[in-house]
DNA sequence: CTGTTAGCGCTTTCAT
DNA sequence: ATGAAAGCGCTAACAG
């Protein structure tokens, strides 16, 4: 490992115009105070040699502390929040001797209340860039006036409110992964198929904005595509195993012949399971997100396929782009729909 | 953007030892010349506080040039090691200002000759780092002795040879990708259907590892599930068309039947293309990677699934980590297997 | 407006 | 064996 001294320095840079490194830094990076003359000189010299700002040194010399603050539901070990707080986390890990601070604030997804309470607090933070997902629209536009005033950049992660001055959005694209999904579907079953399509309410929940795109999109498909499929659809609650069995039971006398059932969020396992229960491994299942428990039914055969959305990279990505264009005034990609992933059994061990 | 000091630094450590900084760091970096007492000393002091280096400021000091070779096949506009080159190219960028440098050498993947004179001239350069597929095994295991003897470390990109002591391995399990394409392609056909395997050779070709392993795993899913169904295997030459297409005719005349179509490389355009031609666009197709043309195919209705293996990630994966272990002593995973990417129409433009 | 200078956290030399 | 000091590329404060 030779020692190197290739790379062009503002030091050079300043030989070759003919000033101080001062001016020079301050051509660069637009603070002012520079004559017209002085600025010429360095710009041209700018424009002969390549020259390349060591980002690290930069860092370094400003020593300047960066809070960022993430804004994501509350989530139980193997969550689909889960994986976007690890990357998170593994971002932040990566950015912390660059003097990055992240601080995760939680709410209750399926309420308002506390999710205004959360935009309340952070405000009162006084943060350089905030992550969130902008699951209540109204209050979610009213938070984001409030950031344009102070001027903090905002990320959107997993959700989105068109018409607004995000720096970036990661997430995937709702409609269409629920069109590939009514596409599985529908390869492995019979013409003239029944399908179940279930709708699993959770606590006060309405029904996300990404749950109802996808069913949207999976209807689309079917209507254009397969009209002479049937499908029902059955409302169950997360928490009431009880009412969820007995609801399954009577659809499942109402319609026997179904062979086909879908689900729009990551708790395809409490399908899989009841169906297991009920003697139904028969009906093809095809479901959401790689959490642990998804996995096992996919391995049992018990589901035929997971769309996936990788949490943890748009997690990661979110972050990593907030802090580069904090620290560095990149300005990254608006919309970044991430990869549908398609896992069946055989490739569950490799996600 | 507050400023921030709540970091220990190395100076921290010295005046809590009660030592200089210069011995905390030859404590740190096991560069001898320290007395018991005093290691002791910043030994318990290091155990009081969380110390984390600061990895760029390291760097900066340091200003230690790295050299790393990637050995890699000659590629084509669109081609699959287009993606991989991509991958070393962002990685190379975002570790520039580490003062890494990174040189790209290209073989001919299908010359042995080739092959052994890009190992030889590599050597060379004496390099810090190589990345490269060892295709040839003899000739790689012969170059990776000599590397040992150089104490150049090494990592597996693509391709891999079991027992040997690289750093790093990263591609795909090719032999389980072969069974995802063979229930694919099943999942669309007939019971008792006819497949065509396509082997297309290139130029000397003997059939890399690669395709051969994703051979072998299709077959091995095709007796294991569905021996009722009849596989032929055609073989083509990538710069021959009208042998090929003669080739093809011939085969669908004697099996008309076929309704099945499997290709194991990335030139899966050459067989949708050709059944065009032919007129036989009812024949399903599962193919391999997501080059341009390909994708062109899905997007038509002329090939049904492709799988994908990441290259890019691949590329820029192997990079980090040669750097990170190079520069920072990071041991990575040694073991990588990239997910096998699932690719339909419908999610094709999401990658 | 401009040049000089101190210093970010770390490494590396050089006296002692 | 050890501490002091210079310097990596850059920024920021200050004097002129």
């Amino acid at each position: 490992m030779e020692k190197s001294h290739e790379k062009t320095r503002i030091k050079d840079i300043a030989l070759l115009a003919g000033v101080s490194e001062g001016t020079v830094d301050r051509v660069l990076h637009n603070r002012g105070n520079v004559s017209p003359k002085s600025r010429k000189k360095v710009e041209e010299a700018l424009a002969q040699i390549d020259y390349k700002p060591n980002l690290y040194a930069s860092a370094l010399a400003q020593k300047r502390k960066i809070n960022l603050i993430c804004i994501i539901p509350i989530y139980n070990p193997g969550d689909y929040w889960e994986g976007v707080a690890e990357g998170i986390e593994r971002a932040h890990e990566e950015m912390s001797m660059l003097n990055v601070y992240i601080r995760i604030i939680h709410f209750d997804q399926y309420d308002l209340y506390s999710c205004s309470k959360a935009f309340e607090s952070v405000l009162n933070l006084n943060p350089d860039g905030i992550i969130f997902p902008p699951f209540f629209k109204e209050e979610s536009i009213n938070f984001i006036a409030k950031l344009n005033l102070k001027k903090i950049p905002f990320v959107f992660l997993d959700s989105h409110i068109p018409n607004v001055n995000m720096l970036a959005y990661y997430g995937q694209d709702s409609f269409r992964s629920g069109e590939i999904a009514a596409k599985l579907l529908t390869s492995m079953l019979n013409s003239d198929a029944t399908i179940a399509m279930f709708h699993t309410y959770r606590k006060g929940d309405l029904g996300s904005n990404q749950t109802m795109e996808r069913e949207k999109g999976f209807l689309n498909y079917m209507t254009q595509f397969h009209s002479d499929f049937k499908t029902h659809t059955i409302g169950l609650i997360a928490s009431d195993n009880e009412r969820n069995i007995e609801e399954l039971n009577q659809y499942l006398e109402k319609h026997p012949e179904t062979t086909g059932a879908v689900i729009f969020n990551s708790l395809t396992y409490l399908i899989t399971d009841y169906l297991k229960q009920l003697n139904r491994s028969d009906i093809k299942v095809v479901g959401y997100d790689i959490l642990e428990r998804n996995k096992e039914s996919l391995r049992n055969d018990d589901a035929q396929f997971l769309l996936a959305q990788r949490p943890e990279e748009q997690g990661y990505l979110s972050v990593k782009a907030l802090c580069e264009n904090l620290l560095f005034n990149r300005i990254p990609i608006k919309i970044n729909y991430m990869p549908i992933d398609i896992i069946i059994k055989e490739n569950v061990e490799f996600t």
